[in-house]
DNA sequence: CCACTTTATTTGTATTACTATTAATTCAAT
DNA sequence: ATTGAATTAATAGTAATACAAATAAAGTGG
């Protein structure tokens, strides 16, 4: 029998998470084919030396993300590519650890040059009271230190302006972007991708829009901060 | 003893997909809140009368798409609505399920104006030899049925179209969008919210555009297509 | 009043048995 | 020989039960 939780690099994570950690690893690094029929319950059940209860919620996990699909008498099978739902902050995690992430940090890199500049025009529009407190807060907190510079407690606060700005949108399907933007700055964080300044006069005229409740100026500054810092991006060099 | 699978709307789905779903839309209707703890498994388990293991896997699948959290000792508590996976198609057709969809089609709109422009712009640079040819069929149709015009046969199409884009960037993070532009156009087609004529030349400006290889073009060319139609689009009147 | 221990509750895991679905096979009728 | 309906077998789906682990809360000793 095994413990229920075992202790990874400090996250107590339970059975059936490693379990689907290590199918979602061998899918999304290509080990096993789009398409190909993976084994059995049984044979995965003693493969991994877990019961079949845990590997079937480990199944299921894969399938919500879009990585599986399973039918009777046919079996699991690996879904193509198009269907793995890359937005999700728990897959994104999986697929960083692989490895190989200039690819990863260059698409998303390409994905904020779309979205950001427009969410940054929707949060000036719609963002709550409380939602520019927080905004407020969390620019004081990066004004600060711009002038101290402390590379670590930078990028949380940076982290955290831009996902407040996704927050602020009012609109449902920017939401998921929050967390994918933290994943992808932690990532950054752990390996040390190190980035030069803070382009603190750049934020602060997308924080100065936002507050002022002008659309078209936040989307202008929050072009202008991506083509300035594009340079420096991990992915890009 | 329940049966496997149940027959909903001409399709079968196994029993933990069915309690998710209604798990799902008492969640995203609000009728449970936010951050409450829902009931024990197996208040919940008399509650649906399924057996603990079909409910856990049912909420195993809520948790990937971060509805809910469990703890031991605690409970299962459903998260900030800030963690809902919105770009997930499952999740959004039980969205779309609960009715209230003007919002979801104007936040969708509001999304498609950022990406889609971006996402021509790079199907130009990156799309495949396959993916051209794909393209190509697909912009025929179109044509065709512009000319003899039939709702049905003509949304698909244009579904279609606009998908293939999205998968042709080369680009990971686009891919979820496809999906999720299906499952809202097949909402479309299924609540009936008619539209009006095809758009067919700014259509095929797109696809001129991307066959060409000229990013600019086919960006401009699907603003153009998005301001054209913003009229007759669900959710804007 | 604080730190430590115990307890009770809830989720996590394991095991086994059985059911439902469906691809593949068999076999009869045409 | 070809078709098509019935049978078989393989695999995922469901159920029931037992026990382990985690942890909030209550209890205990200093």
């Amino acid at each position: 029998m095994q413990n229920a939780f075992v202790e990874i690099a400090g996250v107590k994570r339970s059975l059936h998470v490693q379990v689907a950690r290590e199918i979602a690893r061998k899918i999304l690094s290509g080990e096993v084919a789009q398409n190909e029929i993976i084994p059995g319950e049984m044979t995965l059940c003693e493969q991994f030396k877990v019961s079949r209860t845990s590997l079937r919620e480990a199944i299921k996990l894969l399938t919500s993300k879009g990585l599986l699909e399973s039918k009777p008498k046919v079996g699991t099978r690996v879904t193509d590519r198009e269907n793995w739902n890359f937005l999700d902050s728990q897959l994104l995690d999986w697929l960083i650890d692989i490895g190989d992430n200039n690819a990863v940090y260059r698409d998303f890199l390409s994905l904020r040059n779309a979205l950001e500049p427009e969410a940054a025009a929707l949060a000036a529009e719609n963002a709550t009271a409380q939602q520019r407190i927080l905004l407020s807060a969390t620019f004081q907190r990066m004004d600060d230190i711009s002038k101290d510079f402390e590379l670590e407690s930078w990028t949380e606060a940076d982290m955290e302006f831009h996902r407040l700005i996704f927050l602020s949108t009012g609109n449902s399907f920017y939401l998921p972007f929050a967390n994918v933007l933290c994943t992808m700055f932690k990532s950054f964080i752990t390996h040390s991708s190190v980035r030069g300044s803070t382009c603190i006069n750049e934020h602060r005229a997308i924080y100065s829009a936002i507050m002022a409740g002008d659309s078209d100026k936040a989307r202008q500054a929050n072009i202008d901060l991506l083509s300035k810092s594009k340079r420096r991006l991990p992915g890009s060099n």
